[in-house]
DNA sequence: TTGAAAGCGATACCAT
DNA sequence: ATGGTATCGCTTTCAA
């Protein structure tokens, strides 16, 4: 009820109120080894609690020389596979007695390196880059030697998806599970393709449209050219890349294959408004799993990834001991393609192949 | 390259390095006053930059007592709802050059008064409660207690949505949203109708129904008892809470209101699972008016809150100075039903309804 | 302007 | 087991 703007408590005030050292007060509120009286104990606990004092936490970080958080950098929080994965990190954090503080790209490799050297302030135990990782040159090479300075003083780096630095990585087999659902949609009678990508640099996009094309081509089934269009990696993208298709013509296509689910619902909507009924008269397939996909008309086929258990793997991986280096592999991690020195480190989850009603069997139309 | 662990370098090494005062280091770094000589400042920088220093934001809370973190406390982040107003308060936050550490509450009030203590010990300047308030008397108490410690001590509060605690408060016009829906679909023709809501304690869940159930009376209309079913505030829950009513037979409801979008969406596809389809068997109105409602089967029928900008708004008002007491209305704030003493610290954000092809014009079947 | 030194709040080593 | 005290990295008087 006090509404004066008292200066907070601190373990000073405790130990006074308690009529025991500072020392003490430190010891019986946090210190790991129980070397302290039971009888101080309890004065100690009553008094920080009759004075509702609350540690200070940066204080503590600057004694111990250590912080009790993870950073977390994603792309797009209000994309569902960011938040998915975010909602890994956070469970796993705070079982870990962690704290998440969370970061947004807004899919800005700039951004991105901005944030690396803003977080590294924090000193944070670990700091996991979940934004989708770009090939720009210029841009991996100040990126990387931030996040080594990071790692020789200590901190942990994890990347989730595809990479191409030497730091521990959760790989999803983007090339891998692609592939896989272009096998699956051939064996359904599928032969003429179209397909929504994202911009050239996105590793994920391009990784992703690759596994398809490779998959196809083992069929001796190559998609057009002009049947491949770009936008951006988000619903609106996939909205507006079905349009582009529609507009190119795509009266020969049976199936379009969009690189996320995102995009692949904002393209059935796009291509309804021309009056094109997915699922009858085209089939649509994506890729991530995300929750949405059961609920739209018709139901998506797409790749599944278990993103919460990513989120929660990229945890698992940066508080495991420094000097484990056997790989630890989840799921039949096929195709995996491990390669380089790093390998050894990653985690690779595995992906499958959801067949749902944007895809009936044979041929339609 | 160097892979050896070095221990971080410190301001005093950069002051070394550039051969100057530790002091000076300081200002030339950070101190806001330009009080330095800029051959030196160019000295400071360049040996900061040589030795790839960051500043230990830690360290320098503790010197300064004051960090520039916000903490944000939601439900449940892969819950579109709460993950659209966190890119708000992330957006915002990040304009103000301040980090946003998130954490989650997983829908349960024992936790979030957990969370409230633990996030004390950041001395965060905000902490922001998105989370679902609930009603239960004891809880609330000892959050109103947490909440003052951390306010007498220079800290901000905010919260989202509804609440009965006396502090800044986003308030979403939840039971004027729900009435406009009501009288809407009234107009549409609509006379009998079903609800699917929250757990009690749920004040969104509770004032939603209120509001869509006063609606409905003002034109003499009364939803049945048992045509109200309550479930978990999530999309399987409003899947299981479908179910349940078309167990309890609803062949005389013409629509369905559930009081969240993602419980809507959970409904449609229940429905659909026992042969009804949405939008030509039934109808279905949900509420936020998340992304995803665009791009379901039929579109759905909810009431629009600006999610994005409730977030920024959120901290927009924890960053006021302390004594504005003027009340910042947002939109029309039809119904914001203003009352309480603290109310003028409030700020109203303003819902409306936005009909689809879910609820098509006059009373189907 | 610049530098020396006194904090900030907590931890941990070292005697007692 | 307990208390005294140096220390952590940085900011900020206070003199010079």
């Amino acid at each position: 009820m006090t509404d004066q703007r008292t200066s907070p408590v601190t373990l000073h005030d405790v130990a006074q109120e308690a009529g025991v050292s500072l020392a003490t007060a430190s010891r019986a509120l946090n210190g790991s080894s129980r070397t302290v009286n039971d009888a101080y104990r309890q004065r100690v606990l009553a008094a920080a609690s009759k004075l509702n004092y609350s540690t200070n936490l940066s204080a503590q970080a600057v004694a111990k020389g250590s912080t009790t958080s993870v950073a977390l950098i994603v792309g797009d929080i209000s994309d569902p596979y960011f938040s998915s994965i975010a909602a890994g990190v956070i469970k796993g954090s705070d079982d870990a007695g962690l704290i998440v503080t969370m970061s947004v790209t807004e899919r800005s490799t700039q951004r991105e390196l901005e944030l690396v050297r803003a977080l590294r302030g924090q000193r944070p135990r670990v700091i996991i880059l979940a934004g989708s990782r770009s090939s720009e040159e210029e841009h991996q090479g100040a990126l990387a030697q931030e996040l080594q300075a990071f790692e020789s003083n200590g901190g942990r780096v994890v990347f989730v998806s595809q990479h191409e630095l030497p730091f521990d990585t959760v790989r999803i087999d983007n090339y891998g599970g692609a592939r896989a659902l272009a096998l699956e949609l051939v064996a359904l009678g599928y032969t003429r393709f179209a397909a929504i990508t994202g911009e050239h640099a996105l590793l994920t996009a391009t990784d992703r449209l690759a596994g398809f094309s490779d998959g196809l081509a083992s069929h001796g089934i190559m998609i057009a050219p002009d049947h491949i269009v770009t936008g951006a990696f988000t619903r609106d993208g996939g909205y507006a890349g079905a349009l582009e298709l529609v507009d190119r013509g795509i009266d020969d296509v049976e199936l379009v294959f969009a690189v996320n689910d995102v995009m692949a619902i904002g393209a059935m909507s796009g291509l309804r408004s021309r009056g094109i009924e997915p699922g009858r008269d085209i089939a649509i397939a994506g890729f991530d799993d995300i929750q949405t996909v059961r609920d739209v008309t018709p139901a998506l086929t797409t790749v599944s990834i278990p993103l919460f258990e990513v989120g929660e793997s990229a945890l698992a991986v940066a508080l495991r001991p420094r000097d484990v280096g056997v790989g630890v592999v989840t799921g039949d991690g096929a195709g995996a393609g491990v390669a380089g020195a790093s390998a050894e480190r990653d985690v690779a989850v595995a992906t499958s192949v959801v067949l749902r009603a944007s895809t009936p069997g044979i041929a339609v139309r």
